[in-house]
DNA sequence: AGATGAAGGACCC
DNA sequence: GGCCAGGGTCCTTCACGG
């Protein structure tokens, strides 16, 4: 028992990182070594210190999960399986009937974006390892892959693995400048077009290929190509029914890492779901760490097995959080086929936070904030945003993080108030050793819109 | 009893 | 050389005024 609360212990200490796929370098190599460099940083040592709260979340899950197990050998006791496997049946049934192959739905995904992005402004980086952000890498260069480097890992772990390693600074705005660029080409094969955050997009191209009579493939090969004829950049597609993952798209359509294709799934059931079968169910979005590990434990690792254990699920459908059908609808490969621009009225808050190194003097720490109020107020302005919830976010040098909000029954535009209340939110908190300050808005009225009351929509993805 | 606010987390790109 | 980001969304749990 103790070994194993250990081992789960050491899993979650290992991070976001570990588990993906490696390339030119060995994966147990690169496994090695980030564990080696990890144990030397501040943050490794931090979250050692922090172990109370590691641990206590690692019980939690762990209570969880035996909680589960427990509901599970109750539920499981005098009942007849394939009476409720056959109930289930009845639910999958319903489903594939009910699944939509009319449309033609496209996931885009830009190859290495910011990396790709720097390096037409900087072209010396050609065929060189490099990385984008300091404290984490945003992305990493193809060439920096072959050695580890990935988004999301801390720079000095990326330098072990990779000592030639160039680092460049984010250049935000040349992103969104470029993104818009890239958007707009999209939006010439669907005006609806959804944007999926600066590098990617959702696509209906139903009615494109119908009105100039050009199959999906022809018209996804032209659509990637216009975006290359006019940036120099290569962008990686996925077509299907409905809305796939990226992470579907690079898994199926890029024999893993290899940029710039694209893939068609099959549009019958049967290959969906053939497609769907070996997928690890932590490609699914919605399912991190957490849900993974709870999974697992009763026996479902990939998105068949959702179909094996399809009673188990359905007798703690309640206990689980993640509910029957949604898992079902998944390991068929059915998601949402309604691609729409995301609306205004949607945005629930707006927020700025910066990291620093660590800060205890109470003046530095109201300088710090004082910029971030006014980050924000800028931010809001440009953005038409007034809020009335203000939420200050803290992290401490032993990466703990906190928040404390307070509502207000003015409108909060301006940077003074924005100050004003973070202030007051962390006055009482002090003396604090802080190395990230942050501050958000929620309750948001959108001020380009005279006073009307927005029509919610929902974006479900699955 | 159900809303609502606050705090903490999981997840995503 | 740099030493684990910053923009979000949604969900759960707890407490409490009217």
């Amino acid at each position: 028992m103790a070994s194993q609360e250990s081992a789960s212990l050491l899993k979650r200490l290992a991070g976001p990182s570990s588990g993906k796929a490696g390339l030119a370098k060995d994966q147990t190599e690169i496994n090695r070594i980030i564990a080696e460099a990890s144990k030397g940083s501040k943050f490794y040592e931090a979250r050692l210190l922090n172990k109370h709260n590691e641990k206590r979340k690692d019980k939690e899950l762990t209570e969880r999960i035996n909680k589960l197990l427990k509901a599970r050998e109750e539920a499981l006791r005098n009942v007849d399986i394939s009476k409720i496997e056959l109930n289930v049946d009845r639910i999958v049934v319903e489903l594939e009937s009910q699944r939509d192959l009319s449309q033609t739905i496209v996931h885009v995904d830009m190859d290495a974006f910011y990396a790709n992005v720097e390096l037409l402004h900087n072209p010396d980086l050609k065929d060189k390892p490099f990385a984008v952000g300091y404290g984490v890498l945003t992305t990493a260069s193809y060439e920096a892959r072959k050695y580890g480097c990935r988004s999301g890992m801390a720079s000095h772990i990326a330098k072990k693995l990779c000592p030639e390693l160039i680092l460049v600074p984010n250049n935000f705005s040349r992103y969104s400048e470029m993104s818009s660029r890239i958007m707009d080409i999209f939006s010439r094969y669907d005006p609806n077009m959804c944007p999926a955050g600066a590098d990617e997009a959702y696509l209906n191209i139903t009615e494109y290929c119908a009105q100039h009579d050009i199959s999906p493939d022809d018209c996804v090969q032209e659509m990637r190509k216009a975006v290359f004829d006019d940036t120099k950049l290569t962008v990686s597609a996925g077509i299907a029914p409905n809305k796939v993952t990226r992470d579907l798209v690079k898994l199926i359509c890029s024999d893993r890492n290899k940029p710039n294709g694209q893939f068609r799934l099959e549009f019958e059931s049967k290959a969906i779901f053939e497609f769907m079968k070996d997928l690890s169910i932590r490609k699914v979005p919605g399912i991190g760490r957490v849900s993974e590990r709870l999974l697992d434990s009763i026996g479902v690792k990939t998105c068949g097995d959702i179909f094996v254990q399809r009673a188990v699920i359905s007798l703690l459908d309640k206990q689980f959080g993640l509910g029957l059908r949604s898992l079902l609808q998944t390991g068929l490969g059915i998601a949402s086929n309604v691609v729409a621009p995301h609306q205004r009225e949607e945005r629930k808050s707006i927020g700025v936070e910066r990291t620093f190194h660590t800060i205890s003097d109470k003046e530095k720490l109201f300088e710090k904030l004082k910029e971030i109020s006014e980050e924000l107020e800028k931010d809001m302005s440009e953005g038409g945003w007034a809020g009335s919830t203000v939420t200050l976010k803290y992290k401490l040098d032993t990466y703990q993080v906190f928040t404390r909000a307070k509502s207000s029954t003015r409108w909060i535009t301006k940077k003074e108030d924005l100050l004003a209340i973070g202030k007051e939110l962390l006055v009482p908190e002090l003396p604090l050793s802080l190395r990230l300050i942050g501050l958000r808005v929620t309750s948001l009225k959108d001020l380009r819109l005279s006073d009307s009351v927005g029509i919610k929509r929902v974006g479900a993805f699955w």
